[in-house]
DNA sequence: GACTGGT
């Protein structure tokens, strides 16, 4: 940057410095007037960091470099846009400095706070050994400027913690909010929803219907969102009546607020369970504790999961739920002490979760929330078997006692069956995507054989445009080493990540994809789901999936809601057997169909390979078709669940087979030339 | 049949 640009920025800021903050300047210091021809009128000694110039408030009360003590004071508080009238927590002490709670830690005046254990006042939870409160013996709290954000839950109530405008810097990033999700919000209006089971709870319009808890109300607005998107006007409702939920939306539509919301609404209200015995004994050391989450969400994919917690980190600022997360490839003793540190809500990938348990480090059995997100992949054959021990053989409430939530964008029939086994009387949602398809992805075809693959992809990279990034997907792991040395050595800036590459190998490719350092990336089904990553351009399938839900949810990483997109896939005889459920895609997304591909649709009905194309698609429906309501096409046992008739449906399950544990024995391990770790079963040794 | 997922 050149140093006239400098220069005329933070003659900018100078200027959106004096003239926001004229009103509390002393007199004469700064009179717009002359400040016009002053330029450099910034107050000596008034350092103002960067990602706070220009910002009013934060920047009138941290012009000296210190942390707001107490942020009720401001006038303007809070700061950033918020349109939500906290009605629901009349107590909220930020918000009402004429209410302020003399036992409120947080943003209360100071001088009502002990100053040393000795000086115990009785009514003070922290320093009363008589009185529980969740994370009473966690040394941070010991720490008031350095984790003063850190809220807590005392005698029944709820005090959060202070603003802290760094912390706040690093968890939402720039005030402004550039870096959203990327949502185009004015778009909502026309996305289609379906609700269907018993008496289902009207959606609300937006966050004040949801009479969401002050602070969780907060946290949402300094995220940057103002109002909820489809699935969330949706599942807020629905998850708030304490009712099992199946939802069929896209991610990045809003999902993961979609379960987050509600789940700390209730949370933030309600307070840990008072029972959690191993918080209440005073003086237990950290070794001897047991986290003990009220919420658990399962991720497929370890990427996946760092993201939702990385999501739940913002929402539970200031609060006294502490959020965690668990997942292989990193260092275990690391997350153990994190997690006995404090784990209120919990979000973890399956095998670690099971390490965890039997270690002893996490118990299940005040789960209250239980989160499958892609739930599809999650129940289907490769997961199932650990997701039912976790559910069912650990410790884990019963599925009356808890609440089940699961998310996907796409829901086929066998797993919507197997599902059963984990909801009560449930919800289904089905929600399209934030524009439509048609808009949004252009989806191409090209006949491609296999030899010619390399060079046609070749072809494509040259003649796109620079910037934006692609993300190339292939079917097994070695295709995608080989093609990611293979583009390195025609000099593409490529990174690539599959489920053979170390967890820190991993990270870094997908950071510098994201940062655009490498805008080409490789990679196998594990970036296939959830993944949000803005920018992506152009998706190309070098190798096709062979289920079509798959390929749903690999298109599903560009054209992002609001943002245009292009997916190309390369098909030859191969492919046939998606053949089916790729054109019934496509004619719902109102996309050119090539007439090499209705030539081969035909001939798949000739050679009856509609047998294979998974679960009759075609049929309207978002996505392709596995969006809809099973049980509305059942008849007699349509919203019955577990009546007489589900044992005629669980008994239909079996012709769908793949249940059971995956047969594909030591597939995954013998890439790499290793042999498999675990003996020759280890595919399902798992267990 | 490969992909995901614990040491």
């Amino acid at each position: 940057m050149s140093t006239t640009d400098q220069s005329q920025k933070s003659l900018h800021n100078d200027l959106a410095n004096l003239s926001l903050k004229d009103s509390n300047r002393p007199n004469g210091s700064n009179n717009t007037q002359d400040g016009a021809a002053a330029p450099k009128a910034r107050p000596k000694g008034k350092y103002i960091p960067p990602y706070l110039r220009g910002k009013p408030t934060f920047a009138s009360q941290t012009s000296d470099d210190s942390l707001v003590d107490d942020p009720a004071e401001s006038p303007n508080f809070p700061p950033r846009a918020a349109n939500y009238s906290q009605t629901r927590d009349k107590s909220f002490p930020a918000s009402r400095p004429d209410n302020l709670d003399p036992n409120y830690r947080g943003a209360g005046p100071r001088d009502n706070f002990p100053q040393s254990r000795f000086n115990s006042q009785n009514d003070n939870p922290a320093f009363n050994r008589n009185t529980t409160w969740s994370g009473r013996n966690d040394t941070r709290f010991n720490r008031p400027q350095r984790n003063n954000f850190l809220g807590m839950w005392a005698k029944g109530k709820h005090f959060p913690g202070q603003r802290n405008p760094k912390y706040e810097f690093t968890l939402f990033g720039p005030p402004d909010g550039v870096e959203h999700t990327g949502i185009n919000f004015d778009k909502y209006d026309d996305i289609p929803v379906e609700a269907s089971g018993p008496n289902v709870p009207p959606p609300i319009t937006n966050f004040e219907d949801a009479s969401l808890n002050s602070l969780l109300a907060e946290n949402i607005s300094l995220s940057g969102f103002l109002t909820p998107t489809p699935v969330q006007k949706w599942s807020i409702p629905i998850c708030s009546a304490q009712r099992d939920l199946m939802a069929c939306a896209q991610t990045g539509s809003g999902k993961t607020g979609g379960f987050l919301f509600p789940i700390l609404n209730f949370a933030f209200d309600i307070g840990p369970p008072d029972d959690r015995e191993n918080e209440n004994v005073p003086g237990i050391s950290l070794r001897q504790k047991i986290a003990m989450p009220i919420a658990l969400i399962l991720s497929p994919t370890r990427e996946l999961a760092t993201q939702i917690y990385d999501e739940a980190r913002k929402y539970c600022y200031r609060s006294w739920v502490r959020p965690c997360v668990v997942y292989g490839g990193a260092d275990i003793n690391q997350q153990i002490i994190g997690a006995k540190r404090g784990c209120d809500l919990l979000v973890a990938t399956p095998g670690r979760l099971v390490d965890m348990i039997q270690r002893g480090v996490i118990s299940l059995k005040y789960i209250q929330f239980l989160v499958l997100d892609e739930a599809d992949r999650m129940l289907d054959m490769g997961f199932e078997p650990q997701i039912r021990r976790i559910v069912e053989q650990e410790d884990m409430p019963g599925v009356h006692l808890r609440q089940t939530l699961m998310f996907s964008a796409t829901f086929p029939k066998n797993i919507q069956i197997l599902a059963r086994d984990f909801l009560k009387e449930y919800v289904f949602l089905s929600v399209g995507r934030v524009g439509s398809t048609s808009e949004n992805i252009t989806q191409k075809i090209e006949y491609v054989e296999e030899e010619d693959k390399f060079s046609a992809l070749i072809d494509i990279l040259n003649s796109q445009p620079d910037q934006g990034l692609t993300l190339i997907f292939v079917e097994t792991k070695k295709m995608a080493d080989i093609l990611h040395s293979h583009l390195i050595s025609q000099s593409f800036q490529c990174c690539s990540i599959h489920g053979g590459r170390t967890q820190s190998e991993r990270e870094y490719a997908l950071e510098s994809f994201k940062n655009g350092r490498a805008p080409v990336m490789v990679a196998t089904a594990v970036a296939a789901r959830g993944l949000d990553i803005p920018n992506v351009t152009h998706v190309i399938n070098f190798d096709l999936p062979s289920d079509i839900d798959d390929y749903v949810h690999r298109i599903g990483r560009t054209g992002r809601a609001g943002n245009v997109g292009i997916a190309t896939s390369f098909f030859n005889r191969g492919n046939r057997n998606i053949v089916r459920g790729l054109v019934g895609i496509l004619k719902d997304a109102n996309q050119e169909i090539p007439s090499w591909l209705n030539i081969v649709l035909r001939e798949s009905y000739d050679f009856g390979y509609s047998k294979t194309a998974p679960r009759g698609r075609g049929r309207g429906g978002y996505g392709g078709g596995s969006s809809r309501d099973y049980r509305e096409n059942t008849k007699g046992a349509k919203f019955n669940h577990r009546s007489k008739s589900t044992a005629n449906v669980r008994s239909g399950a079996d012709q769908y087979g793949n249940r059971g544990s995956n047969p594909g024995a030591n597939s995954s391990y013998g890439y790499g030339g290793a042999p498999p770790m675990y003996g020759p079963d280890s595919g399902s040794s798992w267990f």
